[in-house]
DNA sequence: TCTGGGGTCCTAGGACCC
DNA sequence: TCTGGGGTCCTAGGACCC
């Protein structure tokens, strides 16, 4: 019997605006941009939310609910600081610990009494450690799967400690609304309504093989999470087991359409090179890149072409995207949205030319070169892709295959 | 309500191979 | 020349999560 701790931390991004502004305290805040731009809701205060601002609520929508709050830009890298620390002090407490996104984790505490207590009492010491050392609150919910852990977490915000006593998972779920269960979204709930199926309750009535026939794999796993098991897929691994990732991406949505082919694709050079610096961090080679293109009407294709040699390197990325978005944009048609992806990771493959180094190489080595400039200097010390307009001319008249120079 | 950005997983069809 | 049944890879799209 395992004991599992889901810990998800009180509004996180807005907690941690607070701790930098602290007169924030106590108003309606709303992270995410200002009011009248494009983009959505990241987070909200408590207080905000009393008005009905939520996360993922468009931004102008928000100000029209709550017009007094204060609308703060989001900023990654203090999250991913005090994230960090949060992973510390739950690091403390059990060596198995998996962060599960930047505000919430799994920390398995299944053998820990003879050093923290009982599950609950060594929650309370967890949720004072963690007020103590990062300043935040956090709700913990306790149990015997990830799944149950998971959602007691979010019947205990905000704040708040619960634990599901092994046995009574079912009749802790019964009475919840199939929407709590983790992969029942807007789509999902409405199908299961339509079959007059609304509390967890109403799904563990039904046998498994009704409920394969009607929703495939998904119906099984599905069967097994009405009775609080961890049934299917990620929630099947051990917690703090290396999950590498599986693809990496960056997209941009333009505060106005453009059709302006010249930004567009000075858009995706810059979007290349993000692609291509976060793979070179994390030692990683792609071999499919995929197009992501949205028009003004947000309808929304992607393109995939999969290499023969995975890649690192900005400029055979962007010349695939670039490759993808001639063949695919419908000239004129004003787009939304661009976005690089990159995915189907590989060791890099032996990359030699008759000459010995090849071109792909020497560009990885001038590439790591960059990225430890900027490292040392600042994002804005070197950018390929800034005047990327007149830039990307030179490389395909002057320099077609857009080497790096060698002196004269 | 005029709809972000970063991910994961699943499905389904076609190509291709045995 | 009316034609099976895998298995795997690739691509496109969609549901879902924070």
């Amino acid at each position: 019997m395992k004991t599992i701790f889901h810990v998800d931390m009180d509004a996180f991004f807005v907690s941690v605006e607070e701790l930098f502004d602290p007169s924030l305290k106590g108003k309606a805040v709303v992270v995410g941009g200002r009011p009248n731009e494009r983009g959505v809701v990241s987070a909200a205060s408590y207080e905000a939310r009393k008005f009905g601002v939520h996360s993922a609520l468009p931004l102008r929508t928000a100000y029209k609910l709550c017009p007094h709050a204060i609308f703060v830009d989001g900023h990654p890298d203090r999250y991913r600081d005090c994230s960090q620390r949060v992973f510390e002090v739950l690091h403390r407490f059990s060596p198995q610990v998996e962060m599960a996104s930047i505000d919430e984790a799994y920390v398995d505490m299944t053998g820990t009494e003879r050093l923290h207590g009982p599950p609950l009492r060594a929650a309370h010491t967890l949720h004072e450690a963690m007020r103590a050392e990062t300043q935040l609150n956090c709700s913990i919910g306790i149990g015997t799967s990830r799944l149950v852990a998971k959602i007691s977490s979010d019947q205990a915000k905000p704040n708040g400690i619960l634990m599901v006593i092994p046995g009574q998972e079912a009749r802790f779920l019964a009475p919840l609304d199939v929407r709590k269960v983790p992969g029942v979204g807007k789509v999902t709930e409405r199908n299961l309504n339509v079959l007059g199926i609304h509390k967890v309750g109403d799904l563990a009535k039904l046998d498994e093989s009704s409920l394969e026939s009607r929703f495939g794999k998904w119906g099984l796993a599905l069967a097994g999470k009405a009775r609080g098991l961890d049934a299917g897929g990620w929630f099947d691994s051990e917690v703090g087991e290396d999950i590498e990732p599986k693809s990496i991406s960056h997209e941009h949505t333009y505060n106005e359409d453009t059709s302006d082919s010249e930004v567009l694709e000075a858009t995706l050079a810059r979007l290349s090179e993000m692609v291509g610096r976060r793979l070179r961090e994390n030692g990683l080679h792609a071999r499919t890149l995929q197009l992501k293109l949205r028009y003004q009407d947000f309808s929304t294709i992607t393109r995939a072409h999969t290499l023969e040699q995975p890649t690192q390197v900005d400029t055979e990325i962007f010349e695939e995207i670039r490759a993808l978005f001639r063949k695919n944009w419908r000239a004129g048609r004003k787009v939304r949205l661009l976005g690089v992806h990159a995915a189907s990771f590989e060791a890099a493959g032996p990359q030699l030319d008759l000459l010995g180094e090849s071109k792909h190489e020497r560009w990885e080595q001038a590439l790591a070169a960059a990225d430890r400039l900027r490292d040392k200097y600042g994002e804005s010390a070197v950018s390929l892709a800034s005047g990327m307009r007149g830039r990307f001319r030179e490389r395909t008249h002057e320099n077609p295959a857009g080497l790096p120079g060698k002196p004269k």
